[in-house]
DNA sequence: CAATAGATTAGAATATTTCTAATCTATTTT
DNA sequence: AAAATAGATTAGAAATATTCTAATCTATTG
């Protein structure tokens, strides 16, 4: 149970002012103890049942960006009709449930290490990330 | 270069009628020597500089929704957006090029093949694909 | 060659995302 | 320490993207 001081540091160390708008946001998304798989209509739900004060969804789009920006969170690209955002920063592999849309991380030791045979000459690897989709038997 | 009479048989054979407009779209996607990786407002800009009588974006999503559906194109999600679709419908890898959004296919023999340690009881995995991130030196 | 049932199109409605004027926050000046 | 200023942030409005459904088109039946 992180207190507000601790996000209002974090945000402070990045450049950002705290708002009262991103330190609900940050905890919402950042006092868990597992990591968050969430597209912007989850956030702006839950957002919406905690919160007393409503936070305008241009808000929510405006600071998902910048923390995206200063790298609190991630972007992970599933499906057409939905993005979804991690908390794991790093790079990771997925599970993606398509019976249920869950999301869930592969460790790396889940994982052979990938070997490309082939390179591009002038480009240079970002990142590499492997997507599973799985789907419920029967 | 394939004449309406393939495209017409095409669309036949899986229940769809060969309406102008997707005779065109047809044309369009698969009247190539490569793979094509498109968005939406890809097509419809292409559609609309060779097109005489215009063809509604509904048709043109419609379109592409139906033959998602039947097998003739694949999604690729890369990032919130832009949405891709492909018409190699195999299960494949991609780079992709974040310099200039370019999608390129990855040949299973360009790639180690992938090895899950870790396996979920009571799922099927219906696909594994690696997604290559790459940019552009300096 | 009607009449009918069902599929398809595309304008209208809705949903999602971005833009920007008004507000708020932090810093500087008096 | 209060007021002025510069710049960041919020959120309603505007713009884009996607889906819905009434009107139209296509294929089949008699
Ligand atoms: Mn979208
Ligand atoms: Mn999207
Ligand atoms: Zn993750
Ligand atoms: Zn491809």
């Amino acid at each position: 149970m992180s207190n507000n001081d601790t996000f209002i540091q974090k945000l402070r160390c990045s450049g950002l002012r705290p708002t009262k708008q991103r330190i609900k946001i940050c905890k919402t998304l950042f006092d868990r103890n597992n990591t968050f798989h969430f597209s912007i209509a989850d956030l702006a739900k839950i957002l919406e049942s905690k919160s007393s004060r409503k936070i305008s969804l241009a808000t929510i789009y405006n600071t998902i960006h910048s923390f995206k920006k200063k790298g609190y969170i991630k972007e992970i690209s599933i499906t057409s009709d939905k993005n979804y955002y991690d908390t794991n920063v790093s790079n990771h592999h997925h599970f993606f449930n398509e019976s249920t849309n869950e999301l869930i991380d592969l460790h790396d030791d889940d994982v052979e290490k990938v070997r490309l045979k082939k390179t591009l000459p002038g480009k240079k690897i970002k990142s590499i990330e492997i997507l599973v989709k799985i789907a419920n038997n029967k």
